[in-house]
DNA sequence: CTGATTGCAAATGCTTTGCATACAA
DNA sequence: TTGTATGCAAAGCATTTGCAATCAG
């Protein structure tokens, strides 16, 4: 299966449609290997730079939220002003430096999480955030 | 020390003068033994219903946030647009529903946290966010 | 008194909405 | 062709800022 196929398939089971807008998204989230956080002003930055493309931030919100609701990308619980979003799906937890904005992964094998509390009646865990907040040690 | 004396020392700490509308908030904030989650706008309406006092909101944003960097109030890191803050500033976590946007606290000794790694050189822990996202079942 | 704080209103920044235009099917 | 998606601009919230009027010390 190639890009286009990916892309378009990605699209359709998050309920829309692969135009040509979408793809370049799609381009710009999930060509590389490596996964990487942003927030919505950076995927526009890296589309418009990148691939030369001006998209309206409408259509990136609507974008990134559909695929965060189908589960192709998280959105990170941290104390920040913005949204941070990111490509790796996979459960993991993050560093986050509260002064710099920055954001390192933690690979979820590396942290044991014991004796998690059930949740109330009626109600199911969706995930567990574990977010490490660190600054400087001049501090 | 009774609560006036409480208050100015707790505003006297964070570098702010013990003004009535300070007072006011401190009252809202620290007179109750339970401790409660709230926003930014619903201390403000607290404070209007429950003490019948109209605090400006930029008043209310640079006193929650002078308590909060001297560790009188902490700030929970969720995805939500607005920001929540806790009057219980022991190592705890929650519960958050994502739907409802609801808070729950959960004793830290309930849960185990196991090999945190290190922080990158440089920078040391500040603290450390467990965060159980739950849903209603009927999904 | 006197300088720091408040309160207001306006500004800012992130996110959402509405609607005419463009485009995928 | 035809109805859905886009793009723009404007609206909506949460939060911050600037400054004249007020108040704590």
């Amino acid at each position: 299966m190639n890009n286009f196929d990916i892309f378009t398939t990605k699209l359709r089971k998050s309920g829309l449609r692969p135009t040509k807008q979408r793809l370049k998204i799609c381009e710009a989230l999930f060509t590389t290997d490596e996964t990487f956080h942003f927030t919505i002003n950076d995927l526009k930055k890296i589309i418009e730079v990148k691939l030369g493309e001006k998209i309206s931030l409408a259509t990136i919100y609507n974008t990134v939220y559909a695929f965060k609701k189908k589960g192709y990308l998280k959105e990170i619980s941290i104390t920040s002003e913005k949204s941070y979003f990111d490509t790796n799906t996979s459960s993991h937890h993050h560093f986050f430096d509260v002064r710099e904005n920055e954001l390192i992964d933690i690979c979820s094998s590396q942290i044991q999480l014991k004796n998690i509390p059930s949740p109330p009646k009626g109600k199911s865990i969706k995930d567990v955030d574990v977010v490490i907040n660190i600054e400087n040690d001049s501090h």
